[in-house]
DNA sequence: CCTATTTCTTAACTTAAGTGAACGCATTAT
DNA sequence: ATAATGCGTTCACTTAAGTTAAGAAATAGG
């Protein structure tokens, strides 16, 4: 588990032995089972995570529905809006599989920052790639319709159509679960 | 001008009178014309910008249609993805209105930081904040009806409404012009 | 000043997503 | 074992967006 993490970290700085010590000494890794909520609606957190093994996701409650906007698998990161923001949380955010997860605290983060300027220079380059990529995803839901963005799933993340409910799915499409049958069913129809 | 920047920059940060003056012996500030290209499709670019005054916008050009994603006003920063990524660009930004804009790039960037550590922390803190904001914006996208988007963008940017063409707004609420125009006479209709 | 072009709106028609309901299937609980 | 629940699919119907085309309004260029 240890080395999933240094060899993310080394894509973007490389780690002396004492600056890896001093990340395995703060206790960052976590077993967390499905279904557990590791965030509500309205809470002041201070967590971030970094998906080593599993699956969570993020997901709004309106009108008595989740909608999922997010999911968040092997090497991904996620810091909630409310950990920068310092307000209470819009979303939740879920185990969707057993997952092993890094959980670290802003403080935390902080004073390693300042002990060690690297992590400084990773968080900077880890948020302004994480930045880019998502207004490449942003752009994509924009310029295409609900059946283009199911086939641009389908090439990009196949796993995430395997492991997750399809009801979770549709909403993270933008549309109904009916509406993402359907879909489907039309696309088969177009193959044969 | 110079001022806008500073009281921009010292959301984050509070900049002595040397890193100021290093900044400035940059040359950023820079005029453009409305209608000028700021970047094209496939440009290998290393330039960022900050909008001073004025509006430039992001597009792809896609079966011969320029699909909106972005527009970036007053205090708005845009890092193009290919500057991230060393990628040649997918899209094309261009400017929406006469306008003045810092222009740096990114050789310039690591050169400062370097100096300046705290214009790294700065750096991570705004990537960082944009990051949220525009997951933010994204579920709010996913998360509703192309007229909830109009409504929406009418409370939170109003004045875009008034300064960029109809078409470029569309495209920017994932929409046609002429379902736009429909969906405003259907929300006048409602209010009478 | 007038023309040419672009931009915006309107309309009729097509296509796809939303809605509400029913059904089958699998899993869970009693 | 049976009932209950949750999930996915299907169907009929409604609503809204896409498409194509035409015309009005605004803008730019000569």
């Amino acid at each position: 588990m240890k080395n999933i993490l240094f060899d993310f970290i080394s894509k973007y700085v490389s780690l002396t032995d004492d600056e890896k010590s001093a990340l395995l000494s703060l206790d960052l890794f976590h077993s967390v089972k499905k279904g557990t909520t590791l965030l509500k609606e309205g809470q002041n957190s201070k967590e971030s995570y970094f998906v080593l093994k599993g699956c969570i996701r993020t997901y709004y409650m309106i009108d008595g529905e989740e909608k999922t906007t997010a999911f968040y698998t092997e090497m991904d990161v996620l810091t909630p809006h409310c950990v920068i923001n310092k307000t209470p949380s819009d979303y939740f955010i879920s185990c969707v599989e057993d997952s092993i997860l890094t959980v670290s605290n802003s403080d935390m983060e902080a004073e390693i920052n300042c002990k060690f300027p690297k992590f400084e220079l990773m968080c900077r380059k880890l948020s302004e790639e994480l930045l880019a990529k998502q207004r490449i995803d942003f752009d994509e839901f924009k310029t295409s319709s609900p059946e283009e963005r199911y086939l641009n799933l389908l090439q990009k993340r196949p796993d995430l159509i395997q492991r997750v409910p399809q009801h979770q799915l549709a909403s993270y499409l933008g549309i109904k679960p009916q509406s993402l049958s359907r879909l489907r069913a039309r696309i088969l129809e177009k193959k044969s």
